[in-house]
DNA sequence: ATTTCTTGGTGTATATTATACACAAAGATA
DNA sequence: TATCTTTGTGTATAATATACACCAAGAAAT
């Protein structure tokens, strides 16, 4: 049954997290509504990477297909964070004018189901630059305009993804394939807000013989060459204990 | 604006689950089709507690709506624990049978939004007798016919608690107010499938400062009685530390 | 009154893990 | 050759986890 009907009421919006090796960022979409007399913009905000789902599809290959068209990529890590009712979410006057701007029978939007997503920065830079998405500093978000629940989809994004950073070895998918170990304490002190000492970080990953040191070495950096790491998650997969705790 | 309509594609599910301090069960609804000649039951399955929403409610409400509704019980203890595309699942000729059955115009959910509840034993017992809704032991699930993917729900919900269990203080929803070291011992024991040193458990929760002894004892017990101990919710908020690691 | 039964309640020694802390080495650049 | 920046390493102390066995309290039976 190839039937491809949108499905009213039910839309599924990822938050795309990247990491930069300097801090954590958030993938938006701008979007502005024009004047048509003046051709300036009356309003404009940023929104989540969203759209409905089509009936003959599931919720978590909706949400691949909506990341594959904004960023190319397939094989993304994608995790469900949770699904909302939107009911009295939609209340400023904004909102209101979007609605009526974008209303092609598909605004009422009863339930999101909301995605998390983590790439990598590396892979995707190219593929950016002919739309309006872009990256945006996690820490600058609070100050932004963003549409309907949008803000309050990213915080409860985040908050998934500092929960669940503690408890599994998910962090790696921010990463490029190879990372050294300064990347790699840089990207949980990015993620959790706080920060660790060398010494002892490197004493809890030397126990994780999940992250394999490489031969190779960092090369063409103005200061003593990094050794290069990787994590097999089939390593992890079979030595994992019932251990809970992750990073710190 | 109260339409109070149903809405189609979205149903809300409960797995609730008990503990009759000595294993872990589950609340199910027994369903039968009779037929109407022979007067015997053609089919017969259990389900879980669900519905489905109307256009002027939170999916928070739903759920609490469809539990009050079962148990007569408010202020449950519910947390969402995942949204399900369900397209694929309904394919047994027994579920297409009930669908014809029910079909009332709202068989085609598209999107299943699964609830956990955990209740406390002690205070439902009454309100059960009059319908057909009783505990099973959760070991008997995996035997059990149930209606369309609500098997996978229960698995889905099941894997949430024993995570969930670990790392915040949610299984004192299932005790009663007062309760016994043996007790707590015994649920942590029921939850996660290990078995616990006593000694070394008590100078666990000895260490959780939310977890008070009162001066109160077991009476009519054959044997020596133990003391009551009372979860405090407001001393555990503020005395959390950072740590993730509740039990185990 | 004594015995028996069942569960409650406790401490110590050892191993493991977490924390705090400072300096030499490698390579690029000037 | 000196300077700069980041890498990479060890040890001592505190805190936490684990393994393990016996007496105490009360009810029930004799």
């Amino acid at each position: 049954m190839i039937s491809h009907k949108i499905v009213p009421n039910i839309s599924v919006d990822c938050v795309v997290f990247g990491f930069d090796f300097e801090k954590l960022n958030v993938l938006l979409v701008k979007r502005e509504m024009i004047d048509e007399k003046s051709g300036k913009a009356l309003i404009s905000d940023h929104t989540l990477a969203g759209y409905h789902i089509f009936d003959d599809e599931d919720l978590d290959s909706a949400a691949a297909r909506i990341l594959k068209g904004l960023t190319g990529l397939d094989n993304i890590f994608l995790e469900q964070f949770g699904a909302f009712g939107q009911l009295d979410r939609v209340s400023s006057p904004k909102d209101k004018m979007w609605l009526e701007y974008i209303n092609q029978g598909f605004a009422d939007r009863i339930v999101t189901v909301g995605y998390l997503a983590l790439i990598d920065n590396t892979k995707v830079t190219l593929t950016l630059k002919d739309r309006d998405v872009s990256w945006f500093p996690v820490s600058m978000i609070a100050e932004m305009e963003m549409a309907f629940d949008h803000k309050f989809l990213f915080y409860r994004a985040l908050e998934a993804l500092q929960r669940k950073v503690k408890v599994e070895p998910i962090a790696f998918e921010l990463l490029p394939d190879y990372f050294t170990l300064s990347q790699l304490q840089k990207l949980y002190e990015a993620l959790l807000g706080t920060s660790f000492d060398k010494r002892n970080f490197r004493k809890k990953v030397a126990q994780m013989h999940y992250v394999i040191p490489l031969k190779k070495k960092q090369q063409g950096v103005p200061h003593k060459p990094a050794q290069f790491y990787l994590f097999s998650r089939e390593v992890y997969e079979k030595t994992r204990k019932g251990r809970i705790s992750f990073i710190i």
